[in-house]
RNA sequence: CGCGGGGUGGAGCAGUCUGGUAGCUCGACAGGCUCAUAACCUGUAGGUCACGCGUUCAAAUCGCGUCCCCGCAACCA
């Protein structure tokens, strides 16, 4: 039974401020934790997000700004910490790789594995992409370039420390075949499955001499080296929520987490990597690793040479936070890529929020104060219309609830304005200004008592998506008189095109 | 023989696995209504489902082939 729900997103690198796809993991993460919390308490929801602060590019943008790792990693987290509040992410732990529990929790993780062989001494020969921070043998490097960015390898001979991923290579690729679950959606399924079986592991290197990095966690059976930061990075999920005890069992009332949350960039690693970690500490697996699509800037990817990278926080300050979490929610169905443009996000604003949403709450408030003075009139009879439409006021949680556990966000929008929409046809059919002029009264007061009925449900099912709207909505409502305000969504003006 | 995604009315997409009236949103046009944010409601137009061949009683859907578009350096969800 879903008791507890633990929810995680990727451990954000500081190296650059946050963009628009970070703010997206984050926002998709929110509604899940809200809704969860919604359905099986707040004190059984446990949302986790953070930052990956060590390694060699963060030394490097540090070296440039001529300040400290930390003090440069401080910057950033507090531009991240200052973008979750913006959006009203309502995370419960933020963690930070260079925080001691975190440290002190990677360094168990090494120990364990070293005593345990998984993690053995070798020399490396071979090549390096300082840029990627990447190992490639012999077989793999053609022209003394690096196969995924080309540009010029080192060669180096050094020792290092590796993780026997190989070892448990079969064991992984049966796992993954009985648990569906374990990877979505469906095509990064098989893309991870196939993965495994067409190709052989390495092993992992998970150090990195201290001569060429120090902005690291120190391995705790050699003095030469720092932890290499995906293997450190990983950990977090672990570190955030639990620890080792004597007997090196893992102990943790939120672990295993139910979803990871991550962008398709980083499947491998969760997907390969973190797993055998897990299992080489007898630690169980998380139940499911939810890679989403990216958001591409018209046609183009976004990119930091490109320049076409969106601030999130514009975004906001000219939409607004909820606008900005409908859109993305909404937009595109999870998991897939979507087209990020300001006059995609204007079109879903004026249609579905100004003219389906705010109309309906505005109108049907106008009504509850032109013909009752502002006081919600009591449930009455209905008509088989006005029935029918109570019953999927009744269906809609479990409806909505149905879309999110497959995070069908997007269905589930769909679900929540197919009542609006059909609230809307309903007012029309009804004609509520004759009923009114016929003096038809105890039918007009069942009928504006539905449409209420219809609104508070839509603001409590949006609630997850977007909080502050649905408060508002709720509190126009009142508790005995409405509090009409004014518009929630005013239509954006597209004959402004101001520059 | 690189890999992957895609080509469905003006735009964006669903439908393809499990063949059988081609659906949704936006846009356009016409009408209705007035409680409402020029909103809402109804209706209309608009598609040889990239192309060819094949399987089948029947193909957007299955098979084979062809053409075209997008991504595949890094940063990074």
């Amino acid at each position: 039974m879903a008791d507890k729900f633990y929810i995680t997103t990727p451990l954000y690198y500081v190296n650059a401020s946050p963009h628009i796809g970070h703010s997206y993991t984050n926002i998709a993460a929110d509604s899940l934790a809200r809704h969860m919390r919604k359905n099986i308490g707040g004190g059984n929801v446990w949302f986790l997000t953070g930052t990956d602060e060590h390694g060699q590019k963060i030394q490097k943008a540090a070296d440039e700004k001529k300040l400290t790792p930390q003090e440069f990693a401080d910057r950033t987290v507090s531009q991240f910490k200052l973008l979750w509040k913006e959006l009203n992410i309502s995370y419960d732990d933020f963690i930070r790789t260079s925080e001691e529990r975190h440290v002190k929790t990677v360094q168990k993780v090494l120990e364990i594995l070293y005593e345990k062989n998984d993690i053995y001494q070798d020399k490396y020969e071979g090549w390096y992409c300082t840029p990627c921070e990447t190992f490639w043998v012999e077989s793999q490097v053609a022209d003394q370039l690096c196969p995924d960015c080309k540009r010029k390898l080192e060669k180096i001979s050094e020792i290092n420390y590796f993780f026997k991923l190989s070892k448990y290579q079969d064991w992984l690729i049966k796992y993954i075949q009985v648990h569906p679950e374990f990877v979505r959606p469906q095509n990064r399924y098989n893309e991870v499955l196939s993965f495994l079986t067409s190709n052989k592991l390495n092993d992992l290197c998970i150090s990195r001499p201290k001569e060429r990095l120090s902005w690291g966690i120190p391995l705790p059976f050699s003095s030469g080296h720092v932890c290499y930061v995906w293997f450190d990075a990983l950990i977090n999920y672990i570190s955030a929520v639990g620890y080792f005890d004597e007997k090196n069992h893992y102990i943790s009332e939120w672990w295993p987490a139910d979803l990871h949350l991550i962008g398709k960039d980083i499947l491998r690693q969760h997907a390969v990597y973190w797993p055998i970690m897990l299992a080489a500490l007898g630690i169980d697996l998380p139940k499911t690793i939810f890679a989403h699509g990216w958001w591409l800037i018209g046609e183009n990817k976004m990119s930091k040479s490109r320049g076409n990278v969106v601030n999130p926080i514009d975004m906001v300050n000219q939409f607004g936070i909820d606008t900005y979490r409908y859109f993305l929610l909404r937009d595109v169905p999870f998991g897939l890529d979507g087209n990020f443009s300001e006059e995609a996000i204007i079109k879903r604003f004026n249609s579905d929020l100004a003219n389906d949403l705010g109309n309906l709450v505005y109108r049907t408030l106008t009504m509850v104060e032109k013909y009752y003075q502002g006081a919600v009139p009591q449930q009455g009879k209905l008509d088989e219309a006005g029935k029918k439409i109570g019953e999927i006021i009744k269906a809609l949680p479990a409806e909505a609830a149905a879309s999110m556990k497959e995070l069908g966000f997007s269905l589930a929008l769909e679900k929540i304005w197919d009542l609006i929409s059909l609230a809307n046809k309903y007012i029309e059919q009804k004609k509520p200004w004759n009923l009114a002029k016929e003096n038809k009264v105890d039918e007009l007061k069942a009928f504006i008592r539905l449409l209420v009925d219809v609104i508070a449900a839509v603001a409590g099912e949006i609630a997850p998506f977007m909080p502050d709207t649905a408060a508002s909505i709720k509190a126009q409502l009142g508790e005995k008189e409405i509090r009409k305000g004014k518009p929630l969504f005013p239509r954006i003006d597209n004959l402004r095109t101001d520059s």
